[in-house]
DNA sequence: CTTCCTGCAAAATGTTTGCATTTAT
DNA sequence: ATAAATGCAAACATTTTGCAGGAAG
């Protein structure tokens, strides 16, 4: 997330709109949530967002991506590791995935040329592609992964 | 799956080869996997195959398909429902899924082009790719699907 | 007769919910 | 004042594990 201060505005506006109130929990998640910037899990946030309010509940950091989610700031990612990720989702494209299967290192890609063959299948079903989702799981082929001798 | 006899003369290759053993409730649970045909969760499956043996249980269900995942005759999925399903995976390319939002259908594609671009992205990182996961979701935009009104 | 497998129940995860209390509007 | 949010613990759902007994090689 490029620019946090806009996040928080219109995680802020949302709420607003939505007739919901701006707590304390919620603007320390949220803020950090956009500051992390990665792909963060609901274990990882609340350590870091108990840095700033310690007495901060899993369920309120469950609530509040939940809320995130619904407000389309947010979107929920589950690699093969069993836990749920999160993405900001704001005055961004939608991105897909490279996954290192020897070092669990997430890269983001985003490719036109995948995307408008995508479109292009879902058309010739019959469907609209209203939100896809692309994983590739490789192997390091150079040296530079850091758990390759696993 | 086409033929299950040969699946299943693979997976007692398998098994052999392991060092494993062969079992009536994993050969009952295998052959309704494979018989299937679809993407099934445990649940779905431990309730087909008691009709066969009526007392497997969750476990050997669950033993069993990581054993099938191991040996690379089935991928496990987890699609958007929060239930791990899992797809024969013998004799055939791994395939892609498209899922209508509206009702849930799973078309089932295998685009070339698409997995060409991904290969060169992996290799663009540096990756080989080992295995991927494309879905993609779209909504109906003609009038066939039975749930379209949800 | 040894090793592996099964079924059960218990444990371990990850996530959601109910409720009394606190907080924002 | 009212409605919503929090924190805790308990409930849930799914998957894994320990173990005693049973079956396969």
């Amino acid at each position: 997330m490029k620019d946090v201060k806009e996040a928080m505005e219109a995680f802020h506006q949302r709420l607003r709109d939505a007739g919901l109130k701006s707590t304390r929990q919620r603007d320390v998640i949220v803020e950090t949530f956009f500051k992390i910037d990665k792909h963060i899990s609901v274990d990882e946030l609340l350590v870091e967002a108990r840095k700033q309010s310690p007495r901060i509940g899993y369920a309120t950091v469950y609530r509040t991506m939940k809320l995130l989610v619904e407000q389309g700031l947010a979107n929920p990612r589950r690699f093969d590791d069993g836990q749920t990720r999160y993405d900001p989702e704001f005055d961004k494209e939608q991105h897909d995935h490279l996954i290192c299967v020897d070092c669990r290192r997430i890269i983001e890609f985003d490719d036109d040329e995948v995307l408008a063959r995508l479109n292009k299948i879902a058309a010739d079903h019959g469907l609209k592609l209203r939100r896809r989702s692309v994983e590739i799981y490789g192997e390091c082929q150079v040296t530079d992964c850091p758990h390759k001798a696993n």
